[in-house]
DNA sequence: CGGATTTGACCCGCGC
DNA sequence: GCGCGGGTCAAATCCG
């Protein structure tokens, strides 16, 4: 398995940025190993919901599949959402770039780039063909800073040497 | 006024 | 070679 450190799995880890009050309670850590592991060949798991991992989520959205690849030394990864907004703050910037109809779709693709001078991550926004109620998110590439609004506390499992993320906080908008 | 969004044009890869 | 479809660019526009 490609070897993505906790750092630079960024696009499902939590939060707090801003907005609402955060949908779960980040003091009782979830496990980035899960996230991790879907670094392999294409593959469909049962994952955490989309509440533990984007807590910033409305209270409605759950996150129901993920499909990662790799393709080069681009990360990928997918994942299906209930949520009614297009839109999904996982505390990074995103600068939207680009908007497509595409085929077989009533519904248009969006294109979002990481607004951090030097980061180069994209990712694509789209309703889903068969239930428009849910969006599919595919973030490409790997963010090379963390997020511009939070700090995360991570500590190491002994046992298993899995890294928990035991909480987060904002940082002061400094930029 | 600066940064973000919109949107049509353009580019490129792929299948025929 | 050509057409189609997906992805990106960039000028115009919007908005705080």
């Amino acid at each position: 398995m490609a070897a993505v450190g906790v750092p630079s799995f960024h696009p499902a880890m939590c939060s707090s940025h801003s907005q609402q009050t955060s949908a779960v309670d980040i003091s009782a850590p979830f496990d980035l190993s899960d996230c991790i592991l879907l670094d392999d060949d294409l593959l469909v798991e049962s994952p955490p919901t989309a509440q533990t991992l984007i807590p910033n989520l409305p209270y409605s959205s759950r996150r129901d599949d993920v499909k990662k690849e790799t393709a080069g030394d681009n990360h990928r990864i997918a994942f299906r959402t209930r949520s009614e907004v297009d839109i999904m703050d996982d505390g990074y910037r995103w600068r939207k770039y680009g908007k497509k109809t595409v085929k077989n779709s009533p519904n248009p693709r969006n294109y979002y780039r990481c607004s951090t001078d030097g980061c180069s991550v994209k990712k694509r926004v789209e309703r889903a063909r068969d239930d428009p109620s849910y969006v599919i998110t595919t973030y490409e590439g790997t963010h090379n800073h963390t997020s511009p609004s939070v700090v995360y506390y991570t500590a190491q499992d002994d046992d298993s040497g899995r890294f928990f993320v035991s909480g987060c906080q904002d940082l002061p908008q400094s930029s």
